[in-house]
DNA sequence: CCCTGATTCGC
DNA sequence: GCGAATCAGG
């Protein structure tokens, strides 16, 4: 993939906004982040610093030896580019987020009860048991783990951090699970378990 | 362990 | 110029 004016341009937003080297170069396709890091750098934008003046004078050069013999440099030069005043006058605050994008679909709902039923994209999603019963088990097991969990917001999550949302997504009191999710699914152990029904919750079903 | 950006250096 | 490998944190 080469370095396309749009591509650049996307690479140039997404970082100005603040997305990760990482997240980038999953938008971009075809990069992994180390590309879209070299890039950044190429392209002098390293960091997010206003184009303001650096009190530090670059005097910091290596001596110019004109006959360097045969000497192994190790790299053994640290720079130390750290008195500067660092004024920091406003306090940038984003709230900007409506692109939609790759976000995962995350189920949602005011929690008080322990019982939540999670959509699934793509998931057959059977009939529903009306009063569907999950074992005891598993609603113990997502109470202790609720707990434990990591309690992440919406941007800690990643492929690999279980999405099942906890608390009131109108307060404060809203995080994610963000416990490691098992293989594959958007959801750690636990909240598999209660999000994925057997279908046969029942099992004193006579009919 | 997961992730982050920074740097180096052969291509 | 490019980016994998590596480094250095969090």
């Amino acid at each position: 993939m080469a370095w396309t004016d749009e591509r650049v341009e996307t690479l140039k937003r997404m970082w100005g906004e603040g997305a990760s080297a990482s997240q980038i170069a999953k938008e971009l396709g075809g990069v992994t982040r180390n590309a879209v890091i070299g890039k950044v750098h190429r392209l002098g934008l390293s960091n997010r610093q206003a184009k303001g003046e650096e009190t530090a004078a670059p005097a910091t050069e290596e001596a110019p030896k004109p006959a360097a013999p045969v000497v192994e440099e190790k790299a053994a030069a640290k720079p130390e580019p750290k008195p500067e005043p660092a004024p920091e006058p406003e306090v940038e605050e984003e709230e900007d987020d409506d692109e939609p994008r790759t976000m995962a679909a995350v189920p949602h709902g005011t929690n008080v009860t322990p019982i939540r039923k999670p959509l699934l994209a793509g998931q057959p999603l059977p009939p529903q048991p009306s009063a569907n019963e999950i074992s005891p088990e598993a609603l113990a097991k997502v109470n202790a783990v609720e707990k434990t969990a990591k309690k992440l917001n919406l941007m800690e999550l990643t492929e690999r951090t279980c999405k099942w949302p906890i608390g009131d997504p109108a307060t404060t009191k809203f995080w994610f699970c963000g416990l490691p999710v098992q293989a594959g699914k958007p959801y750690c152990e636990a909240h598999v378990s209660v999000a994925f029904q057997p279908m046969s919750s029942r099992r004193d079903r006579r009919r």
